[in-house]
DNA sequence: CGTTGCTTTGAACTAGCTCAAGACCTGTGG
DNA sequence: CCACAGGTCTTGAGCTAGTTCAAAGCAACG
């Protein structure tokens, strides 16, 4: 079991903090874990959902279809995060659960889950604040979808995972992995494959960054984030560990 | 006092219940009540907020102002709600509240709050779920921003805000009060307000709905709702009142 | 070594934008 | 009671960011 839930309380432990207490209810939640593969429908729209889903491994991926089989990705999900967390409060489902690559899922019982938070104030308050930061999230992409044009909305995304990547201690150096093809970029911001595919050649060509093979790598990330306004304080990171850089000041 | 908080107590019992305890609790909460001019700022972005902001009269959004000066209304809000019951657990502001007509306004300190659903699992949870819908609401409107022409969106929006209208007990038959100028229309659906208003005229050439002096009246509901693909789950409204339409099978 | 899925390119088209001006409406002060 | 001011709504006209369609190139995989 280690190394499992050890994803989700080092993630907690970036947003906030969490007691030897409060770590051993987690400890103890029993959590089912099963490898899927990519494209994999985790929880459907729709459904009562009895369980919420740990990443431990891959990226995870919400979104939903419309009649006209297009289809809007609302957030990705690196390890340690709970996207469907959620429903815990609301079990009707309004959106797709999917692996975005091969992954390492677990699966804890919401009957479990609010055993362990009952009489535990302030990890009741954390994973609230979980939430919480999800839906901060939602809106700044709203604020990409709504008022930003392709380019900027494209860098903000990719300034957005990489330091959620980082969050995660997945980055090395400035590149990390991320399973992602052009269709599914232009499904998360808005856009058409052809224009997600211009858009990122001229990403490119400002040799701000690289996508390539599924691998990011940031060429400048200062003119970058500055092209996408990047403001990380949304992701209300606590980073303690000394010799890290804090996004926030990056 | 009367009257005050029970905008509140009437807006939670539309999504889950309140036990006799927890609305006591909810009454014996401190609220400042103020009444504020059209266009106030409530509460500013990158503020640290202490305390949360009860609506009871008026509507108020939440928007975020680009440097070039666009603004994003991210939602609209009713009396009963509590718009920034998020900064509970996220003290910075990543956004605006202001009043989007003259208002009505609680001011309950977060302290207090607190203090109230301490030791009420059933109380935070009802809270925290009303976050939640929150957030499902920005996926809706995510959806529409990235994935629908402005006619649909339009369309949608007035279909969302009716039905929120009519569980706040707000319409009288097929209108309602809505203190909103094309101009605002446009910033929440992320067009112009040429756009807003030429998008507007189709929706009433097609006679599915009137918007005129603050007032919208919907002339074809069943119509309105299939041509903005409406699905009112996501706000998650549990009626109990005998003789009510449920949304949900409208 | 052919199939399948992803990326790239060109070219014609369109939804929505910007700019600019006129109409309308409401409240205010003289 | 009028006139003016400021905000809101409406309209026209030219422009642009992004779309759709279609085809070709490329890579991985059995």
């Amino acid at each position: 079991m280690a190394g499992t839930v050890e994803a989700l309380t080092s993630r907690l432990e970036t947003i906030g903090d969490l007691s030897d207490s409060d770590r051993a209810a987690l400890n103890s939640i029993p959590i089912h874990i099963s490898s899927i593969p990519r494209g994999t429908e985790i929880v459907a729209d729709g459904e009562i959902a009895t369980s919420c889903c740990l990443v431990i491994e891959g990226y995870v991926y919400r979104s939903k279809l419309r009649p006209d089989g297009q289809r809007q990705i609302f957030s990705l999900h690196p390890a340690g995060d709970i996207p469907d967390l959620h429903s815990l409060h609301l079990e009707k489902m309004d959106h797709n659960l999917v692996a975005m690559s091969d992954c390492t899922v677990g699966r804890m019982d919401h009957r479990d889950v609010r055993e362990a938070i009952e009489d535990r104030p302030s990890l009741t308050a954390l994973l609230w604040r979980d939430t919480l930061i999800d839906a901060a999230a939602f809106r700044a992409w709203m604020l990409m979808l709504g008022a930003a044009e392709a380019l900027e909305r494209m860098a903000h995304l990719f300034c957005e995972i990489y330091t959620r990547a980082m969050m995660a201690g997945l980055t090395e150096g400035n590149s990390f992995r991320l399973p992602l093809t052009q269709s599914d970029l232009g499904d998360i911001l808005g856009i058409s494959v052809v224009h997600a595919n211009r858009t990122l050649q001229d990403l490119r060509a400002r040799r701000l960054l690289d996508f390539d093979q599924h691998v990011v790598t940031i060429l400048q990330w200062e003119k970058l984030r500055s092209l996408a306004r990047f403001d990380p304080s949304y992701l209300h990171y606590l980073d303690r560990r000394a010799g890290r850089v804090d996004p926030a000041k990056m």
